[in-house]
DNA sequence: ATGAAAGCGCTAACAG
DNA sequence: CTGTTAGCGCTTTCAT
């Protein structure tokens, strides 16, 4: 009976002998692809259930050539933007009966040996969701020479590789944001932010800071541009030296909330009030930012729309070959109290 | 040359035909098993690199039966609390050349049909973190009566399965935190913020809250315990409604930074001064905990090293078949400002 | 040091 | 409606 200890593996052979009808019945009856005689198909649920059987992803993997499973492949941050792109990501996948296979690369991965191998590819899913600069993009190319579905995510294809992309209205909302800043608070000397080297968010970002300053007529001062990584204390660090430098600024925009976080912390350990002394602004809108004193003004992004954009991009592209090369989620100015408002 | 296009798949009988070896030798060059002469060894070499092949891993799975994956269960929360914790299993994951599979059940994973199939199983994963309520105690014994490796995070084994453990010494953290409410501050109308029904964590602090209590002969008054479910919303509401029916506490203990996130908007709003008319503390120390104003008295978890724990208990168990059954991470009083200090 | 061959557990024609 | 059989791409004895 059931009190029997199975210690190796029960096989699709052990239900369809219990069951006494070839594993092609059993077959079936899991994955319902022809019609089986209602009696016998009970006979084999009952089986199943006796001998506690479950199917072996990896052999159904192998034959049938495809895994039910996407994978994402991050760098190594994994911060409050990350955590909700996740769930988009997650959800939609299992909301679609896809398993999600994470790999976190510790920095870019390169195909640098001979012995490399992607940790998530044809073998173990049927398609992958690249985040920002996770992978290198001789490897990109290749996987995409090679027809494997993927979408990136916050990062545009390279060039010739038609790869589908998915990622947020980012110059507008910044655009909207510095404009805010300068027409409605009358602010001149604004500072920016700028996240890690080489994220597009954060570049397309500055470039709607830019664009604002423009059509307002402020000229571009360079020494008002310095890093703060998409990190509190990195950006921390930063305004302090501005402060130590004398520096002069009205506002700062920072790239994201996190830095926009750290700016303020900076501010106040200074003894400067904000923001009558200094105004902040951040970008993304995550949990903390309405949390925070004075509440932050930032502009909102669909990060977990985003995620869930991927996800369906993905799955869309494995069962149709076809995707939209492009989704550009809007953004929205959400105007708190750090800007003087 | 290089410019063939190869849309099959190249599998590893191409690389051998072109090497001019057999897919044994290959295999071999690839997983250094056994030796191969080197002139031998840098042909293959050369073939894979020219035919740009990638190992199948479903197919490498089943022949090996491992599948070099870690499996990750998760309800559906994904938190600012998951997102710290994936960060610890992902990194010991990938420091151990493990790919981490994460499925995010929505609410509990049940048995149900028969049809069922757990989607993370020996199939794909070489073992399972469980995390919380994500899985049914029935499944979890089942799995383990075959001997599958696992490890749960943040909650205890059924009765009678001895399926090794990690979690915080919650209890002590509470206690702790309560008692210097009570110490340093002579509060005695001391509310308690629950967590989310059945959450073990929630529970342990819950008894760490009345033991401390009972050592300072404060009797438990069951009315100023309400759910608070771990998020500011739920917290802030049920702050509010015993604002309204006029409860008298001189300080909240929310059983999480989140709920007390949403203590302290709530009791703004109301226009209470904090800690002065009301003090707070949460629990873990989450990254916006110390931006809060007041900064948040709390306790710290090790949130991080929990999940890298666990990782690494499920690793070792899967190399040794040995594990400790459970491993209490030390929790640490955080005093900043909410609680009056 | 290398090759031949037997599976790993399953799906998918193809018969019947 | 059901069974037989040929792989899927790889690892792993067992020979040589």
């Amino acid at each position: 009976m059931s009190k029997t200890i199975l210690l190796s593996r029960v096989t699709i052979n052990d239900v369809a002998a219990y069951a006494g009808v070839s594993i092609a019945t059993v077959s079936r009856v899991i994955n319902k692809t022809d019609p089986v005689a209602a009696k016998t198909a009970e006979r084999v649920r009952a089986a199943i259930l006796e001998l506690d059987y479950t199917p072996h992803a990896a052999a159904r993997g192998l034959a049938s050539r495809k895994t039910k499973t996407l994978g994402l492949l991050l760098p190594d941050i994994i911060d409050p933007f990350l955590s909700i792109l996740l769930r988009g990501i997650a959800a939609c996948a299992t909301e679609n009966g896809y398993a999600l296979l994470i790999y976190a690369s510790q920095g870019q991965l390169k195909r640098d040996s001979v012995d490399f191998s992607l940790p998530l590819n044809e073998g173990n899913t049927d398609g992958l969701i690249v985040f920002t600069e996770s992978l290198d993009e001789a490897e990109l190319t290749r996987l995409h020479r090679r027809q494997f579905p993927m979408v990136l995510l916050h990062k545009s294809p390279p060039v010739g590789a038609n790869i589908p992309c998915v990622t947020f209205e980012n110059k507008e909302g910044a655009r909207k944001l510095v404009e805010h800043l300068i027409t409605a608070h009358n602010y001149r000397r604004i500072a920016f932010l700028a996240g890690p080297k080489g994220n597009e968010d954060s570049y397309w970002r500055e470039m709607g800071y830019r664009e604002a300053l423009e059509i307002h007529g402020i000229p571009f001062d360079p020494a008002l541009v310095a890093p703060g990584n998409f990190d509190d204390e990195v950006a921390g660090a930063t305004v302090e030296q501005w402060l130590k430098e004398g520096m002069a600024f009205d506002a700062i925009f920072a790239a994201d909330d996190n830095s926009a976080t750290g700016t303020i912390a900076a501010l106040r350990r200074a003894g400067k009030r904000i923001p009558e002394d200094v105004a902040v602004a951040g970008f993304d809108d995550v949990f903390l930012s309405h949390h925070l004193t004075p509440p932050l003004t930032t502009v909102r992004a669909p990060i977990e729309k985003s995620g869930q954009k991927a996800a369906e991009q993905l799955i869309q592209l494995i069962h149709t070959g076809q995707a939209s090369s492009l989704t550009l989620l809007p953004t929205e100015l959400v105007i708190r109290h750090s800007c003087g408002c």
